[in-house]
RNA sequence: GCCCCCAUCGACUAGCGGCCUAGGUCACCACCCUUUCAAGGUGGCUGCACGGGUUCGAAUCCCGUUGGGGGUACCA
């Protein structure tokens, strides 16, 4: 079977993350079958803020690595379709004319339903429909029309969307049939709910793709923490790249339960990724996103620390607070500042030989056992002194990349403002 | 109000009548490693919303209750 489904997006300026969970599985449905997905803009209206955001959205899908097939298309350009249809269904005595409006006649008894790819069975009784204008009596169509319509023309085969159109599908059913289409199947996946059960809203963080673009998350991550919002392949696995999802995915696998988007569990599995990478990769990756955030650090040096943070840092956006120390001054909290372990240690460290990681270690080491204290005791001031926060890469790492000059000067000044 | 959908650990889920004294992952707690914070390793805590049925047997099927969500537009 030839399998043909659509993403159809509001234009509304940006990609709730919500509803790309749900394109998400309608490409990898289409992937799994080799379909095609196509990508088709529910807008009512044309202009500038509709262009923009067309654009928006079609960054957001690729930089996710959802593709589509074809040219993007637009709900508005089936307008003429739906006038010739609505008006041979008023021909054929299937709608009427109401004030100027069209309404499409709706069954009087029995029930509209539906064998729902993802819930089954679902009945509506006919006399809870009311006759649906499809035609607004300035001549454009109504979305319950234009939407069934468009899909019957672009062929699409499987609607697989967001629980929130249920109740909209028993009229698009009574349309397709008055216009003499086959149904396509019907899946509908449910929504994503922020932490506290309610609808995901800017309250509980990132909510749009460039959001979380924006906070360090990388593609793959995304993808595969998106997948398992209301879907999963079985008990076990949770880490899957996109071949692997498009290959395992299946409508029958969707979960019927909403689901709640968890960060914690985002954070983890981005994490998880980005230590996956390669040094180069890895390296790349960072600077591309750092480029992308306008920042000016000099690339090398980013380079050079690159490897200390990432075993660290499950955000490409914690780079900045984690690293900065390299880049910019600090202003250490003075209070955990220890005015007699600094100075001990910039005497002990102004003579290391070579200044690298290895050496650096084996004198704070040293200095440990002469002040007989804990490395806990030692490191905190030194560690605060240099990098301004209590956490940071390795301390050994962090020195060896700071520079011998610039590291004893910070201990210096943290002697002094230690008091 | 009426209609529709949903209901397993705090979260994501596995489970589609016996394999379940309910499994995996995140989070959380403890311990180990250790250079703080992480990461990694080991172990642990916590759950079938409630009430009726059906059945030799129910987390799994049916009904009801409760709770959540969606819809009820010449919005999408």
């Amino acid at each position: 079977m030839s399998v043909r489904v659509r993403m159809a997006p509001s234009p509304t300026g940006f990609l709730h993350i919500g509803g790309v969970r749900t394109f998400l599985f309608n490409w990898l449905f289409a992937r799994s079958y080799s379909g095609e997905c196509l990508l088709r803009i529910e807008n009512t209206d044309t202009g500038r803020e509709v262009a923009e955001s067309v654009e928006q959205i079609e960054r957001s899908l690729r930089w996710l690595g959802i593709e589509w097939d074809g040219e993007t298309r637009f709900q508005l350009d089936g307008a003429e379709r739906c006038r010739t249809e609505a008006a041979r269904l008023v021909a054929e005595g299937r709608a009427y004319e109401d004030d100027g409006a069209i309404r499409i006649r709706m069954p009087e008894e029995g029930v509209v339903g539906w064998d729902d790819a993802v819930k089954g069975r679902i009945e509506f009784p006919a006399d809870q429909l009311e006759d649906m204008v499809i035609l607004r009596s300035d001549g454009r169509p109504v979305y319950n029309f234009a939407s069934p319509v468009d899909d019957w023309v672009d062929g699409i085969t499987h609607v697989i969307r967001g629980d929130d159109h249920v109740s909209n599908t028993p009229k698009q059913i009574v349309v397709l049939r008055a216009l003499g289409a086959d149904l396509p199947v019907y899946a509908h996946a449910p929504n994503v709910f922020g932490e506290d059960g309610k609808k995901l809203s800017k309250r509980h963080g990132a909510v749009s793709v460039g959001e979380f673009r924006e906070a360090g998350y990388i593609a793959p991550a995304l993808m595969n923490f998106l997948a398992l919002l209301g879907w999963a392949p079985d008990g076990e696995t949770t880490i899957m790249s996109r071949d692997e999802l498009a290959e395992r995915f299946t409508l029958e696998k969707v979960g019927s339960s909403p689901a709640t988007f968890d960060y914690a569990k985002l954070d983890w599995m981005n994490g998880l990724y980005l230590r996956a990478l390669d040094a180069g990769a890895y390296a790349d990756t960072l600077v591309t996103f750092l480029r992308e955030q306008g920042s000016t650090w000099n690339e090398a040096r980013v380079r050079e620390a690159a490897p200390a943070v990432q075993e660290k840092i499950g955000r490409l956006g914690e780079f900045a607070g984690f690293a900065g120390f390299l880049f910019e001054d600090v202003d250490p909290d003075l209070t955990l500042l220890d005015g007699g372990v600094l100075t001990e240690a910039a005497s002990q460290l102004a003579t290391v030989e070579p200044w690298d990681a290895a050496t650096i270690e084996r004198a704070l080491k040293a200095l440990c056992e002469r002040l007989e204290a804990k490395p806990k005791t030692v490191y905190l001031p030194i560690r605060v002194a240099v990098t301004g926060s209590r956490i940071s890469p390795g301390l050994y790492e962090s020195l060896e990349l700071l520079g011998r000059d610039v590291t004893l000067a910070r201990l210096r000044q943290g002697a002094d403002g230690a008091a």
